[in-house]
DNA sequence: GTCTATATCCGGATAGAC
DNA sequence: GTCTATCCGGATATAGAC
């Protein structure tokens, strides 16, 4: 096989995840036939049908690219020298790129939400997700270790608190989901006096 | 039309949501079919069909109920004589009966994170989703501020208060909905501890 | 009012030409 | 490697008997 070949592939495989992507975005998994993603990505049926076996796959594919976005970008800012606190863990987790990367909100959160919907059935997305869960779950319970270890006492468990702020991000998600609100900008301000308060 | 003729009807009805929402906290709601439901529901498809008109208004109805179980649950907990702080409204939402009603929480979880991500695409059940969540901001803040006037100071505002509260129970679903996990009694103690750090 | 049987349609996946 | 045409299964909704 020739280099390009591979290279060839890769971006392909892309192309059709993104479309994949765009259309779950705007219609959810079920309701996107093979042909809509078929027909964003430009291609043909056999080609799509050549670098994934079903429509189960791609759903697979799409949902483990959203959780890589996500958590490299974590994976970055807790690594910084200076440990984060509750607060400041909250406030990157809101802000809107750190969420949904290169897509609006506005698509990313129905997307996300059926992703996590799917995980709820789907064994393979559920593996995928609960992976993912589980990891964000010890890194943030390490970073709060860490800022309470220099010097920042809290009454409550990192590794408890760690859940309470994936849980803080996931409900932002739901709701502006469904209807827009809270604003993003009060949602953040709200959460670092809550925290700043609970210190 | 005689009497028992409407009580037929709402019988029939409930009947039928029923074992709908019961497909649909299985399987969701596209990947159960009408086969599914009326199979569950112990009927013949003319007859789901004579009560609802499509598949489309029995995931309406269910939706419908289940946002107007947990509404009226909190109605009544806020309308006791002494103002719930947030402390006491999040540990009453996190209770599973509060959320759940009759249905076991595993059941329930995925039905409700269901019902959110079809809320985020499906105009109709948008728009109960949307008025029912606008409906809890609107009594929890409400509470809050009754609460605060009863003499707890408090630097958050009430209302950007109801949203992270509604969010904390959001947030738990997806979790739970996924891997089960948090614990629900460790939940509720840490966001107690958080709340009453913070007032 | 309720059931059975079925018309009709649509979606996923494949076969074979180029 | 890619495209076109097609097959097959299954799902929704209805028609008509009882």
């Amino acid at each position: 096989m020739p280099k390009v070949t591979d290279a060839h592939r890769a971006a392909r495989r892309e192309q059709i995840l993104t479309a994949a992507g765009n259309c779950f975005a705007r219609k959810g998994f079920h309701a996107t036939s093979m042909a809509d993603v078929i027909g964003e990505a430009g291609l043909s049926a056999g080609a799509v049908y050549l670098y994934f076996r079903s429509k189960e796959e791609i759903i697979v594919g799409v949902a483990g690219e959203v959780f890589a976005g996500i958590e490299a970008r974590l994976l970055e800012f807790v690594g910084r020298d200076e440990p984060p606190g509750p607060a400041d863990i909250a406030d990157f987790l809101v802000q809107q790129p750190s969420i949904a990367r290169q897509r609006a909100p506005a698509d990313f959160f129905p997307l996300l939400l059926s992703v996590w919907s799917e995980a709820s059935r789907n064994p393979t997305v559920n593996a995928v997700a609960g992976r993912v869960i589980a990891e964000l779950r010890v890194l943030l319970g390490q970073a709060l270790h860490r800022w309470m270890d220099a010097g920042h006492p809290c009454a409550m468990d990192p590794d408890q608190l760690a859940s309470v702020i994936i849980s803080l991000v996931q409900g932002l998600v739901v709701q502006q989901a469904i209807d827009g609100q809270p604003p993003l900008e009060q949602y953040r301000a709200t959460l670092r006096a809550l925290f700043e308060a609970a210190q």
